[in-house]
DNA sequence: ATTGTAATGTTATGTTATTACATTGTTGTG
DNA sequence: CACAACAATGTAATAACATAACATTACAAT
């Protein structure tokens, strides 16, 4: 249960919960739909929630998605680029797939120099139709 | 004042006043910002903001920066291309640049396409140092 | 004038996130 | 063991962001 091959330290149990809510989902959720998943253990305010997260994205097993002001497991194996993931979020089913791409990266780092900009982090998010959706 | 070479319906009264006051702003501002600014206006409540924002994002006169929750004023002579911005946003400053940029918008494209994914909207936001910060 | 519509106003509420402080648990050291 | 130091958790209150539902006003078209 919630192996992942990341690097990092023993969770904590609020955070294992909060890890396996997410990693069991099948899209994003919000902290405060992760709380009332968690209530039946014990979870009552959403601070417990957000104090797990912050742990968790900043150790990479998950991923925030600004436009959604949600949060995803990582899929990825090796999150040490988890700065840079584009997420694709689908508008009808809600499902978020994540790319890594290493143009894209380079892309955004060229053009952040070109302006002397230090970048740090990237948000890429895509909205619209995922193959599925389109097919239905 | 607030004379802008889009494409754009004249606005009403209160798309006016948020705009000018996005326009006057030198980085971004929430939508709770504006209220307060235009309290002296008249204004009275968050829906005012937010009815003239919805306009204003529409029209593409104004962003959102997703990972901020907040607006700013677009400073591009034609933001038919708006969809497709990147934004630069300084940590240290607050300030926010915005570029268009051709390449990335098609590499963007590329990719979703591979996923077989049809692209309605990019949200990209650059975080870092900006140029002037950096030389302090 | 009257009617239809767009814009605005108002109140309440829903949703997301943080601050401040108290308590418990765990680890290492004398 | 005792106990100090620190990490994790618990709890309450509030701040910040956004929308729903409904009432009123403004204004153009006939």
């Amino acid at each position: 249960m919630s192996e992942h091959i990341h690097a990092h330290e023993k969770l904590t149990k609020n955070q294992t919960l909060v890890m396996d809510a997410l990693a069991n989902a099948d899209g994003p959720l919000s902290a405060y739909t992760i709380l009332d998943q968690l209530r039946g253990n014990g979870f009552r305010a959403p601070l417990q929630v957000y104090r797990a997260l912050d742990k968790l994205l900043d150790s990479g097993l998950v991923h925030r998605l600004e436009s959604l002001n949600a949060f995803v497991a990582c899929r990825h194996d090796d999150c040490t680029d988890h700065e840079q993931t584009v997420f694709m979020i689908c508008e009808t089913c809600g499902k978020v797939s994540e790319i890594a791409d290493k143009a894209l990266t380079q892309h955004l780092q060229k053009m952040a120099s070109a302006s002397q900009f230090s970048l740090t982090k990237a948000t890429i998010e895509l909205r619209g139709r995922c193959k599925a959706c389109k097919t239905v």
